[in-house]
Parts: C-alpha cells; sequence; structure tokens
DNA sequence: TGTATTCAATACAGAACTGTATCCTACTCC
DNA sequence: GGAGTAGGATACAGTTCTGTATTGAATACA
C-alpha cells in the first residue's frame, strides 16, 4: 500500500521539534514558519508538504505531546502508586518527571492555554487533555490514600486541582524570581499542611 | 510653555485602551499596530506620531497598567484592613476587587509574564511591580493578623506567595472550564485550611 | 538497470506589516 | 482674523511572511 514513509516520518518529527524548540522562544505567534524549518534544517517546501499551516502544526504539536505525557504517565503510575514515599511525593514527582525542562515546557504550556483561551476547538482539546491527566493523577491518590490507611474528607479529584492549581502558580513563581522561589519551594511549604487538612485516618 | 497637550495625551490614552482590548484578543505578537489604531479610531499616522514602536507601547501600557493597579490598591487598603471581614476575604477581595474583568485581566496579565519570561529587562520590570503588590498584600496581612490577634508561624510574605500562587492557578482552571470549576472555588474551599494550618492565637 | 514515485528545495506571486515622509486641518496666540 | 504650529491622515517604499507551482534528487521496485 504505502511503505515508504519513513523519510516523511523522521522529517515530521523534525519539524515537530524545531517547532517546539523555537515556539518556546518566541511564542506561537512570534515564531515564523521559516523560522521553524530554519531551526529543524529544512526549508518551507519540506514544511508545507507535511502540513498545511502553522495553526495544524500548532495542533499536531499539541496532540503529539500530550500522547507522549500521557504515556510516560501510564508507565509512571504503577512505580509511583507502590513506592514509599508519601501521597505528595508521589504526586509532585509525577508532575516533575513528566516536565524534564521545567521551563520549556512552562512556556509551551502557558502559550497553549492562552490560545485556547481564545480559541474554542483548542480549549476543548486541552481541557481534554487536563481531564485525563487530572484523571490520573487522582487514581494515583486514591491508590496510595487507600494502601496507607488514610481517607480524604474532600473528593480526591478537587484535591488534586488543588495541587496543581498550587504547582503551576509556584512555577510561575519560581521562573521568574529563582532567587528568591526556588523550585519547589511553595509545594513543599504549604501542600502539607493541606493534606493534613482534608485527610483522617480512615475506618 | 507647553500648553496644548489635551489632544494628545488624549489620543495615547485611548490609544492604550484599544491596545489593551486588542492585545487581550489576540495576544502580543498577534496584534498589529494598524489592529490598534483601528480599535481606537486613528491611523498609524497617529501611532507614530504618540509610540515609537509596538514594544514601546507595550511597555507604556504597562506601567500605566501598573500604576493604575498600585493606586487602586492604596486606596482600597485602609477600607480592607479595618472590616470585619475575615482575612482571607479582605485579601481575596483585593485580588478580586483590583481586576473587574477578570478574563480580559488573566490574559492581559498572563501575555506579560510570557514576554517577561522571555525578555530579562521585561522581567525586571514584571518583577518590581509584583513586588510591591505583594508588599501591599503583606502589609494588609500583617495588619489584620495584629488587630485580629492571630500569629503565623509562616513570614507573611511567604503566605502571600502562597495566596497568589492559588488564586492565579485556579483563575486559570476557573476560565478554561467555568462550569466545572466556578470562579473562586479552589480558593475558598483551600485557603482557609492553610491559614488555619499557619496561624494561631498571639501571646 | 530502468522507471516510477516520493519528498524536499527552489522560484515566484501576493499579502500584510512596518516605518517614514509629506500633507492637511484645526487649534493657539497675537 | 491671520500666522504659526501641533498632531493626525495619507501616500509610499521596503521588508517579511505565507502559500503555491515547479524542479530535481533520492529511493523503491520491477
Amino acid at each position: 500500500m504505502e511503505p515508504p514513509k519513513r523519510r516523511r516520518s523522521n522529517t515530521r518529527a523534525r519539524l515537530l521539534e524545531g517547532a517546539l524548540e523555537v515556539f518556546a522562544e518566541r511564542g506561537f505567534h512570534g515564531a515564523s514558519v521559516e523560522d521553524i524549518c530554519e531551526r529543524a534544517g529544512f526549508t518551507r517546501g519540506a514544511f508545507y508538504s507535511n502540513f498545511g499551516s502553522k495553526d495544524e502544526l500548532v495542533l499536531a504539536l499539541f496532540q503529539a505531546t500530550t500522547d507522549r505525557l500521557l504515556e510516560q504517565i501510564e508507565a509512571l503510575l504503577p512505580e509511583l502508586a507502590s513506592q514509599p514515599g508519601s501521597l505528595l511525593d508521589a504526586v509532585l514527582g509525577l508532575l516533575d518527571e513528566t516536565a524534564p525542562d521545567q521551563r520549556q515546557w512552562h512556556l509551551i504550556s502557558a502559550e497553549f492555554t492562552l490560545h485556547a483561551l481564545r480559541d474554542p476547538d483548542a480549549a476543548e482539546a486541552l481541557n481534554k487533555q487536563r481531564a485525563m491527566f487530572r484523571e490520573s493523577l487522582t487514581r494515583l491518590v486514591e491508590q496510595i490514600t487507600e494502601t496507607s490507611g488514610l481517607e480524604l474528607t474532600v473528593p480526591a479529584e478537587q484535591f488534586v486541582r488543588m495541587v496543581i492549581a498550587v504547582h503551576e502558580g509556584a512555577r510561575s513563581q519560581s521562573l521568574l524570581e529563582p532567587e528568591e522561589v526556588p523550585a519547589g519551594t511553595l509545594e513543599h511549604t504549604f501542600l502539607p499542611m493541606v493534606l493534613e487538612a482534608v485527610s483522617r485516618p480512615s475506618r
């Protein structure tokens, strides 16, 4: 049928990778198609042979990133769920583990969030992804609470939402002021208190 | 000396206002100078007679917005500090009061934060503004804790940082999913617990 | 080995945007 | 009421970007 796609798919991957870097540096609007191609080592010919437009690439990039993220999560879940560490170590560990380059990830993520706040289609895609992400975290929280004899006094998902909110808000501050707010400071100072407040021994 | 500046300054103000709207809709990069002028009811002639470039306008807009924000805060502080409500009501009230249009404010704010993460000059300006903002909040917190016989077990500024982180993270979720996360939900669910955990009766 | 096909490079046309230089209008001040 | 000027509109030149049409090289396959 269609055997020889190795060249093409490799090109696509390199273009996506280049786009990720350039988007992080200059934002979606700030990066031209040419910029992306240059970074990936191609000309625009390659680009338009693989994508219809920059918007299409943005969407593809989001999907690719999302897929990879969810895979990673699924891979990490069993390990974290059965580890000795505390609940919060597992959850925060997952949040960090899946974003090796905090800065780049935050830039892209913020950029796409902003995009989603303006474009309903993007919003739907993003919300779907975030829902799956939350679900994984929620399952993790539920597993650990069960096996460690704890019980939450609020729905696990609500708790997860709070952890995510703190994580994102705190990361923003850490990136803006690395000196004053070393990464993880706020999370590790305050989240244990929240957990303490919403959990009790079960049974 | 230089009497007739009324026309000019009014034009500047309208351009800034137009820029605010257009930036919120399309982002800094996505909005052209022409877009801004059109929104304000001018042509590019007026723009370049008032600003050197779009970057210069962005900076001016940031300064103007910042100044107005800090003024508002200073005006609200005494009232809030001496009000009957709780500490958190005062703090969250201040955070909300100063941003009548949550959505637009968040968009602009996120946009500028993203800008600052890429441009050291913008970062310095933003950090300076945020520092002043935090300082006001910190003073408010200190005043209220004192007069209400409370004592914090962590530095007030650290507590304020946490409140801000939660507020920003939560607002992002609220704007993305207004149905699932009505504005204020996370803050009002979890922040009282945090406060409870880090405060005790003084003396 | 020859032929067909895939895919990226190149060349090109057109649109959008920026910034400047000039013009025109309306106010200011005498 | 007339000269001077401030400030916005208009016209224009140059750049940058996008998207398409064509070309050319490498690969698959017979």
